[in-house]
DNA sequence: CCGAAAATGAACGAATCTGATCTGATCTCT
DNA sequence: AGAGATCAGATCAGATTCGTTCATTTTCGG
């Protein structure tokens, strides 16, 4: 079914969507087939044939779970599906969380697929200077002339795409800027922000400490949840981003110690 | 029975309602049959007569459902895979390169395409550790739990994902590997390894200063051709990696400089 | 007024598109 | 290395659309 619409919408053919398709996957990079059938809304297995075509085309090149631009660059395509989960809330969060960033700020972001998104939402602005541990987030980054990027050097952590260890950590001991944007994978009043690794829990300390202001971005899954290494105590985070099916009780706990809620509406 | 009336009302010759339909889907872009035919009062048959007609006229493109503008979806057409040029020569040089390497080893790999390649075919070894300021080599190599990759720190370069600056040069000074895998966009005996940006150029010197023994990638496209800063002289090069497409007198002068030659077979 | 030619509309079978489901393959995590 | 999850491919069913043929209407010329 085309489109059986009596009256004011477009219809949308087979080619047309094709030539969303190649588009979408053109502006990022690489895109998960959940993502591109939601976009051009339809199903999995239309968007599978059309994928198909294209590639036979040479237009783009078709991987486990996505597609990615012909050629050698852009190869993060096993990465994507992770981006998918809760995708609206993280989109959200992002949006709200880069709304905190002026132009020639020079920020620290740390790592996670939320993070990531929010870094998307950088490329408009413009004299920005970005440190970041994360391959993801400086990917992201990549093609923005105007955003100066540098990485922290360090061992690479290969699920994550993060670099941590001491050369990680000396790198940013120098470093001072406004605000550092992080994330973890649990969030309480008691013991603050915390993740499941170690290393990974040294470097987000050491991102935190580099700036004059610590902005945390985490999703409603995340509130209340405590993990194992403590990385950020509540009393040093000044803002929180998340989303409003975030449990209350804990946001005014964590408002009376001070962090400034930033709450996104899904 | 298009109109009945005698005399004053005026009857919709053909031609007018082709120039209707012409009309319709150029401010529309795309417009489906339902829709003409109702916007014309005349029968999809008869839309589609007319739409057969103006598409051999090259006015518009037919499509399943209705029409749409020409040209409008081809326009991107023209990319058609010229990026996958030489993927066979990379492959098969990547293939070679990778027997230089041993269990165990401790090596440096560049920025490059092919150097990419090189790095997938790395994750079958085991206790590698392996040290490189490409984003690209450092995702090709993240799911490789056997082997430690460390990025250098540095200033992103977008258009080829690789870290530069002097962060970069400092992270590689203390640094004492057994081999340098580097690439570049020309070599000559003359001039050795080149590269058009100079940044690039001095880390990939650093690179080869880490290095007991450097080993160039280069395809025949890249042989005799000479970039504008250099990077690491002729001298300098132990092992070069190449297909056999390279152009022969070449490969002897560099071979008289001491280079020892690993040509792949296509 | 009548007949031929063109155009339009209706109907039927064929082709196409889309989505659901099942099965095998691939990937990830433990 | 094996279990579980996820993804790709194939087949089938439903719906829509297309092409063709045929009947009807309209137009034009004699």
């Amino acid at each position: 079914m085309v489109d059986t619409d009596s009256d004011g919408r477009r219809p949308v053919f087979a080619a047309e969507r094709r030539q969303r398709i190649l588009e979408l996957v053109r502006a990022n990079g690489a895109v998960s087939l959940r993502e591109l059938a939601q976009a051009v809304q339809s199903s999995e297995v239309t968007v599978r044939r059309d994928l198909r075509a294209l590639e036979s085309e040479g237009l783009l090149n078709r991987h486990h779970g996505g597609a990615t631009l012909p050629g050698d660059l852009n190869r993060e395509a096993s990465y994507v599906q992770k981006v998918t989960l809760s995708s609206a809330e993280k989109s959200a969060i992002a949006d709200l969380a880069a709304s905190l960033v002026e132009d020639g700020d020079a920020i620290v972001v740390g790592p996670g697929t939320t993070t990531q998104e929010f870094a998307r939402r950088l490329s408009r602005h413009t004299e920005l200077a970005v440190v970041t541990n994360s391959l993801l987030v400086a990917q992201a980054l990549a093609n923005s002339p105007r955003i100066e990027v540098m990485l922290t050097g360090g061992t690479l952590r290969g699920p994550i795409l993060a670099l941590v260890g001491s050369a990680a950590e000396r790198s940013l001991a120098g470093l001072r800027v406004r605000r550092a944007f992080i994330s973890g994978n649990g969030l309480t009043a008691d013991r603050g922000l915390s993740t499941p690794n170690m290393q990974v829990a040294c470097v987000d300390q050491a991102l935190a400490a580099a700036a004059e202001e610590v902005v945390v971005l985490a999703d409603h899954t995340k509130i209340g949840i405590d993990a194992m290494v403590q990385t950020v105590s509540a009393e040093q985070i000044d803002h929180l981003v998340t989303d409003d099916a975030a449990p209350r009780d804990v946001l005014d706990e964590l408002s009376g110690k001070g962090v400034r809620l930033h709450v996104a509406q899904i």
